[in-house]
DNA sequence: TAGGCCCCTATCCGAATGGATAGGTGAGCC
DNA sequence: GGCTCACCTATCCATTCGGATAGGGGCCTA
């Protein structure tokens, strides 16, 4: 079996290797970023498996994964990713990828993965997929309203209140107090840092 | 030799402990937070070597740091990350870390690296330490102009240009004209899209 | 039934922001 | 000298934001 291993982080593309090579029949090619994984992909492929990481120059969210996927080879092709939120992950398999993978899986558990996808399975981790999402739990999101998260949201893709009131229906005035009320709440002085406390928290 | 890697995903834990153990005479045990990490520091310590993921629960920056560094046995504590700057690094070192390991550095340069800071010594890939900082020759960046990118790092800030203004001892219509124009070089159509575009590119 | 919580709407006000425009300084280059 | 470029300052104006305040409606629970 042959896959093609994309990650810009030399330790973890090399210990990944050197694990998943022990691990099983697997022969395995690496690239530091999507530029030369698509070339890869076409002057040594086709492989069994690409895997790409979600966090890596040129991927530029998922419009990397499409365009790995609308390649020559049309190769099964599965994101990897240390922070990726289940929307993502969900939004990564509707686009045709082979799967996805969290780094918080087990390293056992990511050979065997590899194995079922490559054998032309659409693999992600039931436990990651059907956990709640994160801002229901989490600590900071923890003592917000429904409508508040969802005001919180609209601050984190840098829309204005009007925007936000556009898209959730609701009269700008109405936005405004639950944009107040949500500062206090996470300790924000203005929606830049509600949007960058957010974005730290992993939300979103 | 004994060393303790904390990082709070399993993949990288697991295959970088697998790596370490076969790449020399080390044991290690791990911990997927900081809190769990300084519990085994108090329990199965002392450790030649503590390596902390920069971005895993309960590190909240460099506070977790210190708060490694403050521990009974005083261990050698050596940061580790995936996407932290050269600055941080260099806070680390001065705060007392036994080294900084980016991610990007290569497998097996890093079994090396922690031989060396178990012996005692202050660890830092030279290349890594010695780069331009990011802001200088990043794409997005490179069309900015000094000022206009101590402007943008004041908006990753949250801040007013008020206060921009004042950090940078400036008049505050000339922050805004700063801003402006920043903004059409980096795409944003308002300073909280500016801070997280910049934020995601990975600056400051 | 009363009280509490969440949600919605509204108005008023001061402050901050975003954008346009105009002009001044110094450094470096042809 | 003339030129560009980065940088600074300034004024004007419309819009947006942040905050305070005052309601009303629905739902749950004591």
């Amino acid at each position: 079996m042959k896959i093609l291993i994309a990650d810009d982080h030399d330790l973890v593309r090399d210990t990944l290797v050197a694990f998943v090579e022990a691990g099983g029949d697997i022969q395995t090619e690496t690239a530091p970023d999507l530029d030369t994984a698509c070339a890869l992909v076409d002057s040594k492929g086709p492989f069994d498996l690409v895997l790409l990481d979600l966090n890596m120059p040129g991927m530029n969210g998922l419009d990397g994964l499409e365009r790995a996927l609308r390649l020559a080879n049309a190769p099964r092709v599965a994101l990897i990713s240390g922070q990726a939120t289940r929307e993502v992950a969900e939004r990564a398999l509707e686009c045709g990828a082979a799967g996805f993978v969290p780094k918080t899986l087990p390293a056992k558990s990511l050979v065997n993965a590899i194995k079922f996808m490559a054998m032309g399975e659409q693999y992600a981790p039931v436990d990651f997929m059907t956990a709640e999402p994160a801002e229901t739990h989490h600590p900071m999101t923890a003592s917000l309203t429904e409508r508040e998260r969802q005001v919180l949201r609209g601050l984190t893709e840098s829309k204005s209140n009007k925007e936000i009131a556009r898209d959730l229906d609701l009269s700008e005035p109405t936005v405004k107090l639950h944009v107040k009320t949500l500062y206090r709440k996470i300790g924000a002085a203005n929606r830049t840092q509600a949007a960058l406390l957010a974005r730290e928290a992993g939300l979103y």
